[in-house]
DNA sequence: CTGAAAGCGCTAACAC
DNA sequence: GTGTTAGCGCTTTCAG
């Protein structure tokens, strides 16, 4: 009732009348307690609504009790969309299964990299998940070093992590590359995403090896930077260098919507003159005019398996790396009705 | 070097030759401490790569140096759209001034509550921000009547915080609905929200009034559950029981674009026949066909006012509650080229 | 099976 | 200004 003095152990240990070890060993249930004791602890526990304190307990076990999300990213507007809320979903969904509180860092300021990094040197966590690094992001190195657990949300480029989860950025590409050719599609551009970011250079990696299977030209290629007008100017480029295109693979949606734009703008139609894949497939991808064929990829699932690799990592067991699979979903930006599955 | 042990503030103070007091001191920059031994600390600090033990810390001084974003609702695909990811980096941008770290709790299942309930009793955390409570959330009062600051994020119904940021629902919904009479419209009906939200039944009584305010007839209504499904049977239903109906305001985007699928299959122009205004901004409505005329919310400025209060509140002073302006962001959906801003 | 005692690393009185 | 001291609430040897 008095929020005044917060219930101790042992206030719960005198309630119980047992010795504050006995009441500790209760609550952690841990063995060497009669039964008898054990009841009178969590009778006393219930009495007093006793929630252990975690600062005290971390000072003695040396374990925090929580984990942190940090993403690392120049620009905090990266954040703002519905990828990063999904895969707090997913993380969530697993650590309300445990004791484990989840903190979450933008480090998107020079404040915000010093304290991540101060983070993996001091071990004010019990581990880490880390995601969208662009380019050779130092935090990555100094991760893959670090004392602490760390678990990666994709790869960087030029770095394979130890641990990882990633979307199949690659089968997705091929996927979405391979359904141009499967609707009868020969002279397939790609407007790819930034190329120092690893599903950037994945996804057009994916591009250019189903081009090659189907023994097709794969250099109608115009490097966009993720965004929607970036994915314009793209599009407008393409048109400009390869006005024989009859289909453009677009490494983004929100490219995608941009191209398309600009596709109409230009008098072609769409998929008539031109089909058109994205990659994501977010909300807007079945508003589009036409509805936006695209590859999605499980974002929640991602987090989800991001916080079970960090766990077993804590429980000292060694995970493997995980690709999750990407699978199209066929609007009306193409024609075809194929349907597949990358993995 | 040595990851082992980790460097502690005996460690400084050996170093530098002071008490471990003064070293304290020094770190926490209090008074009386002569400028020799500071820069003495100070540089010892910077060699051993000192960086305080956060734990240790909080057991001492009570304070965790934490405070938390609670979400209490019942779906977790609630957390699922970009609001979320936005308020966060709203709440960051403010606490990367600080030392104070964020934590996210996704109050969904039974476990998550209780979570919530006990960091409430606790003080687990220095301060939470609490957001999107449905009708009667328990958690609310449990709230107020915490012992730690705590700060609303949007007000339940039936209940009006001590402190909170909200965005301007009320007036927002009078500006869609002014603005639906500016470009001529009499027989303008609402779908609303849940009436178990707060921003349901504020919007919907801004409806009213607007229309209270130009002595039209405030009767065309249906209630909605902020779903795209959702608007859309409303929709359907509005238009079986007000054929005559020249306008809608729609409390919620998603639902906007059920509505207009549903109007666009029962062959109704937009906004010719009917004229439509959603509610959010979300980015998939300037996509829609025809794009949508919406009220936006400046939702990181939320964010960023919610820590900010918080903060006051910690620093014991006493804010007040804040309520954010929201703008007509004027599309096709509607023809006149009026704008204006609520509050 | 049980309890006493020694810290975890830091801060905050309190004397000097 | 400065250092000594006593905890914060919990876990964890270590005897019994």
């Amino acid at each position: 009732m008095n929020p005044r003095r917060p219930v101790t152990l042992d206030d719960v240990a005198r309630r119980a009348g047992v010795s504050r070890s006995a009441a500790s060993r209760v609550i952690n249930n841990a063995p060497h307690v009669s039964k008898a004791k054990r009841d009178a602890v969590l009778r006393a526990v219930q009495d007093l609504g006793y929630v252990p304190n975690a600062s005290a307990r971390a000072l003695a076990t040396n374990q925090v009790g929580a984990v942190v999300l940090a993403l690392s990213a120049e620009d905090p507007q990266v954040f703002a969309g519905p990828f990063f809320a999904e895969v707090i979903v997913g993380v969530t969904s697993v650590l309300e299964e445990t004791d484990l509180e989840l903190m979450v860092m933008l480090a998107t300021s020079a404040r915000g990299q010093t304290r991540l990094e101060q983070l993996l040197r001091t071990r004010q966590a019990d581990g880490v998940m880390l995601m969208s690094m662009h380019g050779d992001d130092p935090i990555a190195r100094l991760a893959e070093q670090s004392d602490v657990p760390v678990v990666f949300g994709g790869r960087p480029v030029n770095f394979e992590p130890r641990y990882y989860v990633d979307a199949d950025n690659r089968g997705g590409a091929r996927l979405a590359t391979e359904h141009l050719v499967a609707i009868g599609r020969r002279r397939i551009a790609t407007i790819t995403g930034r190329m120092d970011e690893g599903a950037g250079t994945a996804r057009y990696k994916g591009y250019q090896e189903a081009l090659a299977v189907e023994g097709l030209d794969a250099g109608r290629v115009v490097h966009g930077d993720f965004t929607e007008d970036g994915g314009g100017r793209a599009m407008a480029e393409l048109l400009a260098r390869h006005p024989d295109l009859d289909a453009v693979f677009v490494a983004s949606d929100q490219m995608a919507i941009g191209a398309l734009r600009v596709l109409k703008d230009a008098g072609k139609s769409v998929p008539g003159d031109v089909a058109v894949v994205g990659f994501n497939d977010i909300a807007t991808a079945r508003h589009t005019a036409p509805p936006l064929t695209t590859i999605s990829q499980p974002i929640q699932s991602l987090g989800h398996e991001m916080a079970r690799m960090l766990l077993t990592l804590t429980s000292g067991e060694t995970p493997s790396p995980l690709i999750l699979p990407t699978r199209l979903v066929q609007r009306a930006s193409t024609t075809s009705t194929v349907t597949a599955c990358s993995a």
